[in-house]
DNA sequence: GTCTATACGATGATAGAC
DNA sequence: GTCTATCATCGTATAGAC
């Protein structure tokens, strides 16, 4: 198994989802052709699918890295020792936006409406989101407001989704804000 | 000014947007091809470039009269003379959500992201539903709580907000609920 | 692995008959 | 106004040299 040729590669793949991510949050995810791609990364056609089976699969590892991405920073607070508050956890979530990677989340939930395996993505990406809310949130309610840990569990529920929710709209709201800087249609 | 012409002219138009939409609601805004419109709608490609002048017009118009169907029925309950607390506001909202509706919307937040066209009649929407949730909330307080009308929009702002978000919210989770009939990518 | 050049298909849009 | 037939363009993906 030779790692240090798998880490390079795993690096460059890498290097083109980031440039990908920079294209699809300025021209959307269809919008964006491989020659965007070539042009943002410095690389060529060929390397791109070198790396990648085709377009749709590179879409899908984008849209992975920038869900994931999301994701990692909320199970920081989930794991937290000393768990926020609810509006607390609510308030670091909406501070850790990127309008950059707001855009192309969005995106990717309306992809997702059509495409199977962005769908999926975008489904496990959410469903393993509110199972971390619900941890942070009945880790709050046990440590701090001291409720029993069985009761704690259950009354997290309304409190996740409602945190999730208002996380999610805030999402769009930041992915609205942001003017759209170049693009056509 | 030929009243009866345009009536026709509108109802034709109307046609061609609702076959529009059901095509996107399967495939997608961008993934939707003039000939699976026409295949939809019954008309030809001549037909349609005689009422809309591109495909992005009939993308623009569609998305509007998505948009602007959902916001109507949400005026009903702000000028309702009982207006409902917040709780059961959202549950109305909730329970008016069509899914082939919330898929196209979910689709429009997504091309808002690059659209300027689109973001405009999606921000325009956002901003206009909240003004009448915010507006049915404060008649809430007045009417029903009895608080001071000067205080009442004042307390309403963050409830406003509450419930828009919920939905929005609401309005995603639809939209990624029924599967994708008909795709690829 | 990376490049350039190119083949092939799809699709938006138009022309012109009826 | 509506149709069919057609054009022109664009974009994905591949081939083959280095």
């Amino acid at each position: 198994m030779p790692r240090l040729t798998d880490a390079r590669k795993e690096l460059r793949r890498a290097q083109i989802t980031e440039a990908a991510v920079r294209c699809f949050s300025r021209n959307g995810l269809e919008r964006t052709s491989i020659a965007d791609i070539t042009a943002e990364s410095g690389l060529s056609t060929g390397s791109i699918y070198a790396h990648y089976r085709n377009k749709a699969d590179l879409v899908q590892a984008s849209a992975h890295a920038v869900l994931a991405k999301r994701a990692e920073a909320l199970g920081a607070y989930a794991r937290s020792d000393t768990p926020p508050d609810p509006d607390e956890l609510l308030a670091r979530l909406i501070a850790g936006i990127d309008p950059v990677e707001a855009r192309v989340g969005v995106q990717t939930w309306g992809e997702a409406t059509n495409n199977p395996a962005i769908h999926d993505i975008v489904v496990a990406t959410i469903d393993g989101m509110r199972a971390m809310v619900h941890d942070s949130v009945t880790a709050w309610l046990v440590k701090v407001e001291h409720v029993e840990p069985a009761e704690a569990a259950e009354r997290a529920d309304p409190i996740a989704h409602r945190v999730q929710s208002l996380y999610l709209a805030h999402l769009l709201y930041t992915a609205l804000q942001s003017p759209a800087e170049e693009t056509a249609s």
